[in-house]
DNA sequence: ATGGTGGTCATACCA
């Protein structure tokens, strides 16, 4: 058996539905997390996701800004959603899904961006993303007895050096500044996370998963960096085939600045 | 050092 699940920061899911459902008809995820939905509940889009066979869908909306939502072809329960960083965003939701008799819960995350200054004291959006990782780190993948996670979404930190085009340009800006970077393997490390992207990709080997609208050809210039993850529990490790990012979807008109990230399991 | 593009909702705000 193949189990796959997808992470996609699509940056609005009601102007984006033409490649989302060019995405699902190629490659066919078991589930799909969403981030940036922009949507309040009442108006998300669920019909042409349920018509593609995504019938079990659970979202966590807001006008206009942020919003997640996970969308899949098995039955999802004990669904809640958690307010990281206490101010009232639309950025975690999270369910259990079973597969070939395992217990897995899921978590879907959009981590604050934190705006351009990178300094707390002075910037409150660097503030709270700071808040949000501090709580991340609480967070297990043996929160539950019996029972598997996997953690994926637009985390908003490039952690490695080489989730970066340049680690010492990028050194002071929001992504990628110590405090962050540091702050996210504390998160993988205190929890006991694996890096699935980085399991079958050496660290020294570039890895983007988002590229910047603001340049002007974002393919030759190639400075993107790795903003989206999929992390699980250690038993999960060994099940894991590989990770696909496909960088393809950048292209595809209208396009997110995020492309779609699977992680393919013998599960 | 600056502005570059895109989405939301109708004006600035956020990414």
């Amino acid at each position: 058996m193949s189990f796959s699940i997808t992470t996609w920061n699509i940056n609005s899911v009601r102007l984006r539905m033409p490649i989302v459902e060019k995405f699902l008809m190629k490659h066919q995820p078991d589930i799909l997390c969403l981030q940036e939905t922009k949507v309040p509940n009442e108006l998300f889009p669920l019909a042409p996701l349920r018509a593609m066979g995504y019938e079990h869908i659970i979202i966590h909306g807001q006008k206009g800004y942020h919003g997640v939502a996970i969308a899949s072809r098995i039955p999802l329960t004990e669904d809640h959603s958690f307010d990281y960083g206490s101010v009232g965003h639309a950025r975690h939701i999270s369910a259990i899904f079973e597969r070939s008799g395992r217990r897995v819960r899921l978590h879907n995350f959009y981590v604050p961006a934190g705006g351009d200054e990178p300094d707390p004291a002075i910037n409150p959006k660097f503030e709270h993303k700071l808040n949000f990782i501090e709580e991340m780190k609480l967070l297990k993948a043996e929160a539950e007895v019996n029972t598997s996670a996997i953690l994926v979404g637009d985390l908003n930190i490039a952690p490695l050096e080489h989730d970066v085009w340049s680690h010492k340009q990028l050194l002071k800006i929001v992504s990628h500044t110590p405090v962050e970077t540091e702050g996210l393997l504390e998160v993988i490390k205190r929890g006991a996370w694996l890096d699935l992207m980085r399991q079958h990709v050496p660290a020294n080997e570039k890895l983007y998963t988002w590229w910047s609208y603001r340049a002007k050809d974002w393919e030759a210039a190639d400075k993107g960096r790795r903003l989206d993850h999929i992390w699980s529990s250690s038993d999960l490790g060994p099940l894991l085939q590989r990770v696909d990012i496909l960088k393809e979807a950048r292209g595809w008109e209208k396009p997110s600045d995020h492309v779609p990230v699977t992680a393919y399991f013998n599960l």
